[in-house]
DNA sequence: AGTGCACTTCACGCTGGTTTCACGGAGTCG
DNA sequence: CGACTCCGTGAAACCAGCGTGAAGTGCACT
């Protein structure tokens, strides 16, 4: 229900038809969108590689540099994963196949009409916005990603079994604090909890994997009172701080 | 492709002559619509704005904020591409010119005929939908147009099952994310779902199609979460940048 | 209406990863 | 230096998921 008040989005639009490219742009401005604006594929790819757009529209035939062209630079050499929409006049299948090929994310054929762009780019902001917004874990160096469930110390991707996994979610949001055995065991398993200490193992398996092979432990033990999830050195910089 | 048997449609009418908002509302109700009524246009906007409605009619004038401003803030503020069918009295050709830009999708100049009104709504209605209902989703190399339903992987055409591309297009809208079985269910079969776990069959299936034939698995298992489509390279190689 | 085809559903055995459990060794605190 | 708590490890039990083919179902075409 949060509603800023932020811009609608900053648009790079390829397009060598002037008469198109004002229509499209003028009807983009007006519905809050800032567009920059190129005629040839040059000095498009050009603009795309030094502006950061959150969508980039690109017609297909353009003097010089065509579209795909452009497209494909863009992903290949500038490495840039701005969503691309590809203006096509040909209606026909190989054209949108190659234009997908190039790394483009979605097509449309001319004519369109305004209100159909502005329905794609709005779709294609909002899917690359998305990536962004998922929940994110991070204590020190390790990073757990709740939506993809992809788990990575010092860049390096960790496999760990699902029980850990939701042990191991549980220490990262109470991160610096400590957490008791009875809280753990209640989180995981509920009212039905194992006959024997089954904890440990699970416990003694994350560590494994999360910390030995690293220099520096984030699991730690804190006796008779439970375990704590921590960058020791961080902490102690950061109290420093306070101080 | 859609499964489930929906409505005519959800509709908002915001008119502050009773009488008209009356008759309206009782004729597309009549039909099958469900009718959401806003008599200003504050409430209107409110309304708007919270719900999501498959087409909105607005009155021009309105007492506070008319009609042409509810369009304007829905478009701008709200970023809201609800098609718009706007009422007026007046039928110059100003007004018209007007409402457009404010980003109308249609209007219609009273006094007119509920049959007309239903028509556009149906014209709007189905216009929107299929809009939204084209999309091309593109995950690794692989690239479903749902449009024309095609589907391709490193520039080949792969042939998938109705269920199977429906199970597709769900993991690559989720794409790196983790789906569970559950919702994968939910959303292919509804409530009716299958006695026996035939989504694995659907899985295997799909799997047969867009991943044996290539070194690199796009869909990958999670074990006790789910499902996730989508190419682990490219990931790592993402992650590492942020870092 | 009859037939054929494609898709979906179901049954069943198998594989492999995951959790649990048992037991001895090590660490920590008073 | 005891008593208590916690760690390391491997084997066994368990369960989720896989592969596959056959049976059921609906649709399209004749």
């Amino acid at each position: 229900m949060t509603v800023h008040e932020e811009q609608a989005g900053l648009i790079l639009l390829v397009e060598d038809n002037r008469q198109i490219a004002e229509m499209v742009g003028e009807f983009l401005e007006r519905l809050g969108y800032s567009v920059d604006y190129a005629a040839d594929g040059v000095s498009g790819l050009h603009l795309a590689v030094s502006n950061s757009y959150d969508v980039i529209v690109l017609d297909l035939m353009l003097p010089g540099l065509d579209g795909l062209e452009v497209c494909r630079k863009l992903r290949r050499e500038a490495k840039s994963a701005t969503p691309v929409l590809m203006l096509t006049a040909r209606d026909t299948l190989e054209d949108k196949l190659v234009g997908l090929e190039a790394g483009a994310d979605d097509y449309l054929v001319k004519p369109f009409e305004v209100r159909e762009l502005e329905a794609r780019l709005r779709a294609l902001i909002r899917r690359d916005r998305r990536q962004v917004s998922t929940e994110v874990l991070t204590v020190g160096d390790m990073t757990l990603d709740t939506a993809t469930l992809r788990l990575t110390r010092a860049g390096q991707e960790l496999t760990v079994s699902p029980i850990g996994l939701k042990l191991l979610a549980i220490l990262m949001r109470e991160s610096p604090r400590v957490v008791s055995r009875r809280d753990i065991e209640r989180e995981i398993w509920g009212d039905m909890l194992p006959d024997s200490d089954t904890l440990r193992s699970h416990l003694y398996n994350l560590r494994r994997v999360i910390d030995k092979p690293y220099p520096r432990p984030l699991l730690h033990t804190i006796h008779s009172a439970g375990y704590r999830l921590a960058d020791l050195d961080v902490e102690v910089a950061s109290a420093a701080e306070t101080v």
